[in-house]
DNA sequence: TAAGTAACTTAGATTCATCTAACATTTTTA
DNA sequence: TAAAAATGTTAGATGAATCTAAGTTACTTA
């Protein structure tokens, strides 16, 4: 046909997948880094599908040797599975960069237009994006850009949540894309590379007050700073 | 799911069609172009699919107001059709315009690319690039943009082969994307807005010999020269 | 540790875009 | 203008990705 779409035709060609298996190689990929065990109901969960469709999408990419299945277990990616969602994630945040620096879009409005390029079937495209931003490590969320062998350089990191009173840190990665969770960002004015300082903490609740680089006193909910990655200054 | 993919599902809440059914109608609206009627035949041939696949696509198309068909009759995209068609080939050609003069891929190399940036849907990306592009007329192959409305300005052109020997011309465009077709005329450097002379048109084979700004001969065959328009100095 | 609950799997149905085979209409041409 | 060829349509099947309903397995907890 153009087969479901064009795009699908030259995957078949060149070994690689749909877009809906992408999404689900992605998914583990990501669960797994953030949860340590991926569960049939959690990637349910994530691509809002049934478990019986994650299921028999799970057993069919089992016998495409990315994913290690044995009932009832964990979901583990194989190495080749490792590679592709290494891939598609590479893809994924070089397009939010690109989106930022070069086409000019907010941090904050970039993450569902790259969900879409990250199916770009193109090397030349991504390799040229890359170079155009001079090999870039970090995405506009702070996140580490894979390179094109699929090999990460992270930072060490920790939680806002984990900083103590009076120390001085600065903010490199938020671990939300969601628009709704950086407009708020944003209207505190906080942003990847800003320097803050807890000023305290709030047992009750573990909410924090920080004092941002104006010297401007912030409020933020635990469920905020959770998301706040940081580095020691 | 993540509806087939995501996109899918964004697409239905703003009632855009599926990947496929863009296909379609951006198919049926370029060949009412080149051809004038539109057949199913014509369709399942440019869309590598075979007649029973796009007769009852058509009917689908129908249902929805997208063309206007009756059996056994020409192929027509009604208003609604056309606007689509007009929105994605818009689409189509900023982004060929955008991946050479800012991502920098060569003109033979990035219809592939835009055939998959086409289907992206983000008005916002779209606008973006054209604000970016200085809301350009022409596309790299030298065809028409349309505006955010729809609506094309194009130029007087003719095909090169009916330009007469000794007369002097500009290349405004080429009526065929294909990387072999653009290689050809790369080896032979020609481009777009380039100034060249008809030299001699041969009765025989309706080959032309043309003199480029370099004031160098170049032989193009018929069918070569059929593809290249160009209006008069 | 047995019962209850949560998580997972199987079975079978649905929708989309495609196919092949068979049939119908229209156009060409002898 | 009747037969042959080309083009178009219908019917029914297939594969991908999903669903619901029902049945299994594993985990929790009383």
């Amino acid at each position: 046909m153009i087969n479901l779409c064009a795009l699908l035709k030259l995957r078949k060609f060149e070994g690689m997948g749909s877009l809906t298996e992408e999404n689900y190689i992605k998914s583990i990929y990501s669960l797994s880094h953030q949860k340590g065990e991926v569960s049939v109901s959690e990637l349910a969960k994530k691509l809002h599908v049934k478990l019986p469709t994650v299921n028999s999408m799970i057993k069919k990419l089992a016998t495409k040797k990315l994913v290690a299945y044995i009932p009832y277990q964990e979901i583990k990616l194989t190495e080749k599975g490792k590679k592709d969602a290494l891939s598609i994630i590479r893809k994924h945040r070089l397009a939010e960069l690109f989106l930022v620096q070069v086409v000019g879009l907010g941090w904050e409005e970039v993450h569902d237009i790259a969900e879409q390029l990250e199916h770009i079937d193109s090397e030349r495209f991504y390799n040229r994006i890359d170079e155009l931003l001079g090999f870039p490590q970090a995405d506009p969320h702070g996140e580490p850009i894979p390179d094109i062998n699929g090999k990460i350089t992270s930072k060490n990191r920790i939680p806002l949540t984990d900083v103590k009173e009076g120390m001085s840190v600065k903010i490199t990665a938020v671990s939300n894309d969601e628009k709704s969770f950086l407009d708020h960002l944003n209207s505190k004015g906080l942003q990847i590379g800003e320097a803050i300082t807890v000023r305290k903490k709030e047992l009750f609740d573990g909410s924090l007050t920080i004092l941002n680089k104006a010297k401007k006193e912030t409020m933020l909910s635990h469920l905020v700073a959770a998301r706040i990655w940081v580095e020691l200054a």
